[in-house]
DNA sequence: ACGGTACTCGACACCCTGTCGAGTTGGTCG
DNA sequence: CGACCAACTCGACAGGGTGTCGAGTACCGT
């Protein structure tokens, strides 16, 4: 017996219990979702769309989703934990080097996100409309920026980077800079980096931000 | 079969002709329109709400704009020349004085979207869904990324900013950062800055990464 | 074999969009 | 003045989507 759900506080979303054939059920509906979203926008599909591609009839699919948008949170929140497990572990293995953190970081966040761009468009469509989605990505975002505050308080501490702005307001714009610049390579928005040069000039902003100074004072007028 | 539609490449989105009374009309769906988005968001105004706060028929709405979409873009299209004429003239102001511009640029455009932040927030909404709203934004933002770029590189011709990776490519970061933080900020997503700390923190993320070396290298791993 | 719970779906009530065609109005011209 | 035309207006309709309700069916443990 699969156990009735460890979820957290915050409440289930989804359906209410577990059954065997209900199982594969759901799962079909999140592949479904899956592999539409690899054609069309999320608008440019319907509830009927989910539950056909499930072999269910409509009024069924609300059976195990409450809305085609709970779907796509489902799917985000599987995304999302990939890109957390991934990123703690690039941490990790960074041990106490403060800069290759932040790159296996960028990259794992990168790389996962790049992985995923259908449904990182779905999710971003939904931001503005669901607040489930907007909880999910505000916590995700919180808790990269409390990590980024830590590291550059760190960093002042012990006097490798320079003082300034509050740590936090720092990580904030940085990290919010990620998302934006990730998410606008994954759609083809413009303007937008080469996927290649991502790393490369994100890492340079954070590096710069973090431990360059102000530099010369501008010339005279 | 499209009508002809006189429209001047990137000209007027809206209706066929001018017309006295029509113009009113227009007027009023537009005001409506800007009212009504201050109390609830876009999703949750039909086109039957503009129509009856213009004291006209849904049919005869579309007389004058082929969609709610379409009535977004125009109260867009507005503020985008609002942002882009205020931030021309303090750039003007700040003349050869590039921090002095940046600094001036970044007040003028947040200024104009925190006060429209209801159009703001609608906007932002439609990007996933609308071509014509993502056309526009990519339009500005190409064109501040094109000038930011532009005096990142007389800045390093002049000697006064080190060199790093290509100039577009900062520019293009920078400016997605200032994007994504002044619409947290303006919408109240979190994590944000205060409105207060927005310039500051911003403004040191630009002089940083454009005047800013590298910092001194890691600690040896 | 029986009762309950998981699950299924046809049918329905709604809401919203966009269009069509039959008007109405007001300015212009013979 | 009247007749005309373009601008404008809207009732009615067609179509497509959502979410729910209630009457089932399948399968479990007893």
């Amino acid at each position: 017996m699969a156990a009735p759900l460890p979820v957290p506080p915050g409440g289930s979303r989804g359906r209410r219990a577990r059954r065997p054939s209900g199982d594969d059920r759901e799962r079909a509906i999140l592949a479904t979702a899956e592999e539409l979203l690899g054609r069309r926008a999320l608008a440019d599909i319907s509830v009927d769309d989910l539950a056909r591609g499930a072999g269910i009839s409509r009024p069924t699919f609300y059976f195990y989703f409450p809305s085609k948008d709970a779907v796509v949170l489902a799917l985000l929140d599987r995304v999302v934990e990939e890109a957390r497990a991934s990123r703690a572990a690039a941490l990790r293995r960074a041990g106490d080097d403060v800069r290759a953190g932040w790159r296996g970081a960028l990259e794992a966040v990168r790389d996962t996100f790049l992985a995923h761009r259908a449904l990182t468009t779905a999710a971003a469509s939904l931001l503005p409309t669901s607040v489930e989605v907007r909880a999910l990505w505000s916590q995700v975002m919180e808790q990269f920026v409390a990590e980024t505050a830590a590291a550059i308080e760190g960093e002042r501490a012990r006097g490798a980077a320079p003082p300034g702005p509050p740590a936090r307001d720092l990580a904030v714009a940085l990290n919010w800079m990620d998302e934006r610049v990730i998410h606008a390579t994954a759609t083809g928005t413009t303007p937008a980096l080469a996927e290649d040069d991502l790393l490369d000039v994100l890492l340079t902003v954070w590096l710069r931000t973090v431990y360059g100074g102000d530099g010369p004072a501008a010339a005279p007028g």
